[in-house]
RNA sequence: AGGCGCGUAGCUCAGUGGUUAGAGCGCUACCUUGACACGGUAGAGGUCGGGGGUUCGAUCCCCCCCGUGCCUACCA
């Protein structure tokens, strides 16, 4: 290969390399896992993002860690599996679309479920392939081919199955209960989408008069408009204060009813008055109360499904928003003389996670998952070691989230996701034999026989048939009395009556009960597919740890249940990416970094070695864009490594070379002796690199592995290696044809180590030299198998580190005294022989003369061991060897005496602590052998340093005088 | 209220029961040298948040305090 320096430009950039690779690679189906049985697999499947989603922080973070692992197991020779997808987002797509109809002036009613679900799915085929999008530009090696969305085909039956094992199992169940209920969504969550924020309210004090005595019971609380809905007033029973009044009964202000004083011990006496008012129907710890009496309570609901008031709270109150509703309560109760005081007070508010609208707690029937027995299973696996959590401070989160579990409701009241598999005979009598029809209410679309809606039985006596109703139906809702069945195909006729007369359930699944079969539903389940025997249990998920809870703890449980086996093997949790100030990103805050803003600015490559590098376990990142910066620089560094190889090989190798597999191939077999000590010491180094990377990435500290590429090919490979190796080229030495070869040997080995972390710059370069493989990301990965270091080599680091000493103290002084760089200098290395390794010292630094010479910009070198140090040179004490630097003219004795003084000074309290150490006989005896020993020999060697500078000192006073 | 984490150089962060405590960026000085100024060389900069304890030895382990961030929770 002839390459022509001169057309390669000076730096990198990234643009239309990225977009070349991306496609190469897809169009060579390298994602695509090998079919080569005789390896071992590796598969991650992604979180899948929103269908909604636009490419942030935590998705780059996420999808760059994931590749990393992958495109590391494939060069390592695994079968890698990395399934993509998204998922439905049933809530927030909904959501998205009701927001593009309303500036159509349209509604989801308007339109009907059939035609609106069409509208998502439409939205959904033209923006859904954006997150996507946006996946490939960061280089995701994913097996798009069998990408997967959460309403597929495929992942429906198998939402569908589940659902109902779990519903003949009895362990999903209908009930009646308060629900976390979002008045703008209009649908249930479960406990985890309602999230608690801070606020500042007010802590209002009402007077509840008593009945049929003077004098008033005082209630506090934040919701005055609840009171319209009390049931009862609580205290606790040994509150002193209100044992007397229990029993009694209060006049319950604004709403024409009594109410009791009950007892209960949950109550605190201290907060507030110690009386609590109790409104089971909206607040769950009334509810709480209501359920332990006996009997129990009623419940009042006095807010409706939109957040209004409803008939319950009086002709007064009935259509007033929630809110307007507090302020005219709170009036009334002025009015009336019955408000005692307002305070300011702080609480935490629960707020729906996807609109952020106040949730109001009601009462409503919901389908709930029995979670506790597969909870026990899930706990189980981790602490068993079945599942490892990395990093393993989780492991805490997890066990207390799920010994507290408590059901989960699966239903929402929306269109958008899965259809509950559940139907209702309108037929059949309830337990208490009444017709269920009774129960099934019914709202048509319009008006039919002067009807617009009524019960099931109603509409059918006023001559509807079934098929009538079913298709005019707007809204149904069905009464917890009446009693459901599933069916895997869709139904005909009641199990229990055979009538046609059935309705199906109107509600859908929580989306993440969906995503929690995620490791297998891809997989194909629930057929028995090939993927899933080859790729299930998966290796490793990767995600945040915000859910944690919504979503790897769910894929446990039912991973367990349904595969009767993990669905992972480790968790790994990463960070969370905060901007600069450590502030959580968000819209709102407007403190939001769009990654490809940063990837148009820096290249695809150095974003993602960012994203590597700070990814610390345990600690969230902030994301500071002066890194990523830097690391810009790194791959040009990369760039310019290449450069400077082909110009080498085109003044060296006119005839070209072969492949580089060929030439590592002569690397590796090749005798040590015949390379240089740099070549044995780079050789070294790359091996010592390679292992430290794979063991980082092993334990999934990709910000050590990260560190150890950038440190090796920055400071060892680029600052020591190829400044050394223009000694070899420019002097024209006889093996500088290996040099260059172990040059271009080290640089493919790097490259490859770097191509996880920068799949695109270092494919563009592999693929500019000669190979016989057609891409950089089915190379092997290089380790300690391929890069054994034999002794020899290892020795290389040693003595190294003497040549590099005796550069490095030279480079000092001049530094130190500004000497330009262009003034050569005269030198004299004086070194000591009084023991073997001394001997060996000599012998290194007069091999490699040359290379001293060089890289210290030298006129003249002595070296030996009878030098005697003329006047006038600034000295440079080593271990084992000192400089002399001669400058005629250019000495000054002051800042001499002054430089060594400074060293000195610093070496004398090494010193004095060591000495401190050393005679302390509890130390000597206690401590291990060998830690003193190292002590000792590093304390001789402190000691005849300082000993050798202070000699030199002396010289020079002396001289001075 | 409970739980978890963090506090190390000007900034962002690594790190370890025994090291002369590190990196990147920034800063200072010198240098446009044939890979790279997205560069090179040299250098300044830290009583490892405070106090106590365990230990021969603590930046690291334990306790308390201060600051800070997060998670969970039914304070009306």
């Amino acid at each position: 290969m002839n390459i022509s320096v001169k057309e390669i430009a000076k730096s990198y950039e990234p643009g239309e390399v990225e977009q070349k690779w991306y496609t190469f690679w897809m169009e060579n189906g390298f994602f695509i896992p090998s079919g080569d049985e005789t390896k071992p697999a590796y598969s991650i499947v992604i979180p899948p993002p929103n269908v909604t989603g636009s490419l942030h922080m935590g998705h780059a973070l996420n999808v760059t860690l994931q590749d990393i692992l992958s495109r590391w197991k494939r060069m390592k020779g695994f079968r890698v599996l990395w399934v993509p997808g998204t998922d439905h987002a049933g809530i927030a797509t909904q959501n998205v679309v009701e927001k593009q109809l309303a500036t159509e002036k349209l509604d989801r009613e308007t339109l009907g479920r059939a035609a609106f679900t069409e509208r998502v799915w439409q939205w959904k085929a033209k923006n859904g392939g954006q997150i996507i999008h946006q996946l490939k530009k960061l280089g995701a090696s994913c097996d798009w081919s069998r990408e997967r969305f959460t309403l597929d085909e495929g992942l429906s039956r198998a939402v569908r199955e589940v659902f109902v094992s779990l519903f003949d199992e009895g362990l999903v169940y209908r009930s009646t209960r308060l629900i976390n209920w979002c008045p703008r969504c209009s649908t249930a969550l479960s406990d985890l989408e309602a999230e608690h924020d801070e606020y500042e309210g007010k802590l209002t004090y009402i007077r509840y008069p008593l009945l049929d005595e003077h004098g008033y019971v005082i209630v506090a609380t934040t919701r005055p408009e609840t009171m319209l809905g009390d049931t009862a007033v609580a205290v606790n029973p040994e509150d002193e204060r209100y044992k007397g009044l229990i029993g009694k009964l209060l006049r319950l202000p604004l709403a024409q009813r009594t109410i009791p004083i009950v007892a209960d011990k949950e109550v605190d006496p201290a907060f507030g008055t110690g009386a609590v008012k109790v409104t089971p129907a909206h607040d769950f710890n009334d509810e709480a109360i209501a359920k332990r009496q006996s009997p129990h309570l009623p419940f009042i609901s006095v807010i409706g499904q939109d957040g209004k008031m409803t008939e319950n709270a009086g002709s007064k109150y009935a259509g007033l928003d929630r809110y307007d509703c507090r302020k005219a309560v709170v009036q009334d109760l002025k009015e009336k003389d019955l408000i005692v005081k307002e305070d300011k007070h702080i609480h935490s508010i629960a707020h729906c996670y996807r609109c952020r609208t106040v949730i109001e707690p009601l009462p409503t029937a919901q389908w709930y998952v029995d979670i506790e027995s597969m909870a026990k299973d899930a706990i189980e696996l981790v602490r068993d070691g079945s599942i490892n959590i990395i990093p393993d401070g989780w492991k805490n989160s997890y066990f207390s989230w799920m010994e507290n579990i408590k059901d989960w409701c699966v239903s929402r009241q929306i269109w958008w996701g899965h259809r509950i598999p559940i139907w209702y005979c309108g037929e059949c009598v309830t337990d208490l034999g009444i017709s269920q029809g009774r129960y099934i209410h019914v709202a048509l679309s319009e008006e039919r026989n002067g009807i617009i809606e009524g019960t099931y039985e109603e509409l059918r006596g006023s001559g509807m048939s079934h098929s009538d109703i079913v298709s005019n139906t707007k809204a149904v809702t069905i009464g917890i009395q009446v009693k459901p069945f599933s069916g895997r195909q869709d139904p005909t006729a009641c199990p229990q009556c055979g009538s046609a007369a059935i309705v199906k359930d109107p509600d859908v699944l929580d989306t993440w009960f969906s995503s929690a079969l995620w490791p297998f539903s891809t997989l194909g389940w629930p057929d028995e597919t090939q993927d899933l025997k080859t790729f299930y249990p998966t290796s490793v998920l990767v995600t945040g740890f915000d859910i944690l809870f919504f979503w790897v703890a769910r894929m446990i449980m039912m991973g367990q249940k349904f595969m009767r086996s993990v669905p992972f093997r480790d968790v790994y949790i990463h960070a969370l990416v905060r901007d600069e100030k450590g502030q959580k990103m968000s819209k709102s805050k407007g403190n939001v970094v769009d990654p490809l803003t940063i990837i148009e600015k820096y290249g695809t490559d150095s974003f993602r070695f960012s994203l590597a590098a700070f990814a610390a376990q345990g600690r969230d990142i902030r994301f500071a864009e002066e890194r990523v910066e830097g690391y810009r620089h790194f791959a040009n560094k990369l760039w310019n490594v290449s450069r400077f190889i082909k110009l080498n090989i085109d003044k060296i190798m006119p005839d070209g070379i072969e492949t580089i597999d060929v030439i590592n191939k002569e690397i590796e077999n090749l005798s040590r002796n015949s390379l240089t000590l740099p070549d044995r010491w780079i050789i070294c180094r790359l091996g010592e690199t390679a292992i430290a990377i794979n063991e980082a990435l092993t334990g999934y500290r990709f910000n050590d592995a990260s560190s150890a590429i950038y440190q090796f090919v920055w400071h060892e490979l680029c600052d020591w290696y190829i400044e050394l190796a223009k000694t070899s080229f420019e002097r024209n030495y006889p093996n500088r044809v290996l040099t260059l070869k172990c040059l271009i040997s080290v640089f493919d080995n790097s490259l490859r180590l770097v191509h996880p972390f920068m799949p695109f710059i270092t494919e563009e370069l592999w693929k500019s030299f000669p190979h016989n493989g057609n891409t950089i990301s089915l190379e092997p990965y290089p380790d300690l198998y391929t890069l054994i270091p034999s002794p020899p080599v290892t020795d290389a680091c040693i003595d190294m580190s003497i040549v590099t000493d005796a550069i490095s103290g030279i480079r000092s002084i001049r530094g130190e005294l500004n000497i330009s760089p262009s003034k050569r200098l005269n030198v004299a290395i004086k070194t000591f022989s009084d023991d073997a390794q001394k001997i060996h010292a000599e012998k290194v630094l007069k091999d490699n003369v040359d290379f001293i010479v060089d890289l210290a910009k030298l006129e003249t070198l002595d070296i030996g061991g009878n030098i005697e140090k003329k006047p006038a040179t600034m000295t440079s004490v080593q271990t084992g060897m000192e400089i002399y630097v001669s400058l005629s003219g250019l000495f000054d004795v002051q800042a001499e005496l002054q430089r060594l003084s400074k060293e000195l000074k610093k070496l004398d309290t090494t010193i004095m602590n060591l000495e401190v150490k050393l005679s302390n006989m509890d130390y000597t005896a206690r401590a291990p052998k060998a830690v003193v020993e190292k002590d000792k020999l590093k304390y001789s060697e402190l000691v005849e340093k300082r000993d050798r500078i202070q000699n030199n000192i002396n010289k020079i006073k002396k001289l001075d005088k």
